[in-house]
DNA sequence: TTACTATAATTGTATATACAAATGTTTATT
DNA sequence: AATAAACATTTGTATATACAATTATAGTAA
């Protein structure tokens, strides 16, 4: 196998094993990642309301269908919706209090398993593979 | 954010990205990433035939229904079944004539896939890259 | 032999995802 | 103002995936 098959194989299987142990971090809470991390953006408006597309952009997994996400926090009183006045083709969506305070419980079970994944690396070859990766996706 | 978690979100999301661009590369071929992966698996095993189980324990995403998957395959002429005579609980899978031409054109269009994500690297940061996910994976 | 356990694969069901088409709204053009 | 184009989201459909239950076969012990 060429070291560049050999580094892709690698690298995808590896974030699979990672993503593998983020969804079980992630069961006790009902959550999928892909729900997990768009709860992580709307915390990360503080307060203002993010639309659909705003959401869809920063998400990591792609995701044609945020609608139907959104649909499955509002069912579980994470995040509110309602259109935007301004221009009401858009949405607004936002977290609530209860998705915040789930929030913070998830992010320690997350953080709690990437720190077990990661354990065996060094500050520096952390940020050595940081810097391949950014490279890797210019 | 901290460097561990930075490190893993960006090893997912570089991932994503790169098996997006596998997905691509093979939508000509009308294969999945998952079926690709199986029929390189058989071809591996040089002739011998390979159990669903054998399949499973290889792939690099977990799947739970290699049943289906084969089917696929075997709808495509890509791969053969029969059921194992000396254990008749087991079946045996092969790939086709069809299927290893076939395969060829594909790991073709993989590896330039592959080649383009890579470019940037030089070999000695491919195999830092290497280890590094190696010793993630401990 | 019969019952029990383990193994290997398949099937059923619910949910997730990808892709395309449709809906409703706003903006631009004539 | 009427029509067309662009935008933002939603809905429909097919396929993929995860998980649990089922089927069929083989091995083991009473």
């Amino acid at each position: 196998m060429s070291d560049h098959t050999k580094a892709v194989v690698n690298l995808v299987y590896t974030a699979n094993i990672i993503s593998d142990k983020i969804t079980d971090a992630l069961k006790p809470f009902d959550v999928s990642t892909p729900q997990f991390n768009v709860l992580r953006i709307l915390r990360g408006q503080k307060g203002k309301p993010a639309n659909l597309s705003t959401i869809q952009e920063r998400m990591i997994h792609k995701m044609s269908n945020t609608t139907r996400l959104v649909d499955k926090l509002i069912d579980k009183n994470f995040v509110k919706r309602h259109t935007c006045e301004q221009n009401r083709r858009k949405v607004e969506i936002f977290i609530t209090n209860d998705g915040l305070n789930a929030l913070i419980e998830m992010d320690k079970a997350v953080c709690e398993a990437e720190q077990q994944i990661i354990v065996e690396l060094s500050k520096e070859e952390l940020n050595t593979l940081n810097n391949l990766l950014d490279k890797l996706r210019v």
